[in-house]
DNA sequence: ACGCATTGCTTGTCTTGACAAGTATTGTCG
DNA sequence: CGACAATACTTGTCAAGACAAGCAATGCGT
């Protein structure tokens, strides 16, 4: 799902065309993300590993499931998540004293150096992904996604 | 990314908590189209595969450039799902006889019944999803997630 | 007609998402 | 205490998204 390689300069591929409401949503949701690896691939991170950082910065000695929750992702996810970073020498993972199934993550030097950076830019990526749109939209976009989401959350499966 | 084996009957699992609106937009996205992978999921299908059936039913004698651009995703994407549903049997890939570069795709017997079903309760999904939403405010979510979308592809590559 | 760019598609790689199943540790109840 | 459930992770599998690189067919300019 990441971007690893790309020469950068060139403009996002995909304008969503007219669909509808849900489709639209998940084809915007898409390109966000594949922006943000864009914009974190010079670093050579993803999203979501950048977020996986971020978070273990706010919350020192975060566990692995407290991030599943921020990350929207599932245990599953946050472990080769985790794998990953390791590897890169970002992150660090050790057994927790108290409860010996539970891990502690913590950044290394390089990984507390990454976070500074990022935290600078994600900021100035926020305010332009909704330059554009005044507060109230703002605001009114957060309650009717979260409307969705309720509503996801309310309806039965049911069968074809 | 797909849902191929489950259990029907739980509840989805993950409610998206409090997070910035773009974090919000691609939870809720995730959310989405995991609902629907479970909904088609009884019929041996994804999401995915399920919107390609529908859109070569709906222009016979597709390409996959076309599909391309209706399901969201790149020529290579198409190529592999093409793939997968050759083999099972629901679609039919041919050299189109004009220009022998491009591929005339068709839907099989079992494809087209498969169609049937699906569009009886795409309909009925989407109208559930956006229950307690009044058109407006569906029509302001449209729009909103539409200038979002603009102002990713305005919005300049970043060098952090 | 020839060289060369373009187009349409395929294949390889990496990352993620969702699920299942497994291991180790801890908690609980009789 | 001992059986058993619940937790916290890990690992395996499949589908998908994004990118790069490749091949074959077509189009174009000269």
């Amino acid at each position: 799902m990441a971007v690893q390689r790309r020469v950068a300069g060139e403009p996002i591929r995909l304008a969503v065309p007219r669909q509808r409401v849900g489709r639209l949503l998940i084809g915007v949701a898409r390109e966000l993300r594949t922006f943000v690896d864009r914009q974190v691939q010079p670093l050579g991170l993803t999203m979501q590993q950048a977020e996986l950082l971020v978070w273990t910065h706010r919350q020192r000695g975060a566990t692995p499931t407290q991030l599943t929750e921020l990350l929207l992702t599932d245990d599953a996810g946050v472990s080769r998540l985790v794998d990953r970073l390791e590897a890169k020498g970002l992150i660090t993972r050790t057994v927790r004293g108290r409860d010996r199934r539970s891990r502690d993550l913590r950044l290394t030097p390089s990984g507390r150096a990454l976070v500074t950076r990022l935290m600078r830019f994600a900021a100035r990526g926020n305010e332009k992904l909704l330059s554009g749109l005044s507060a109230e939209e703002t605001a009114q976009l957060r309650r009717l996604l979260q409307r969705v989401s309720a509503n996801l959350h309310t309806m039965p499966l049911e069968s074809p």
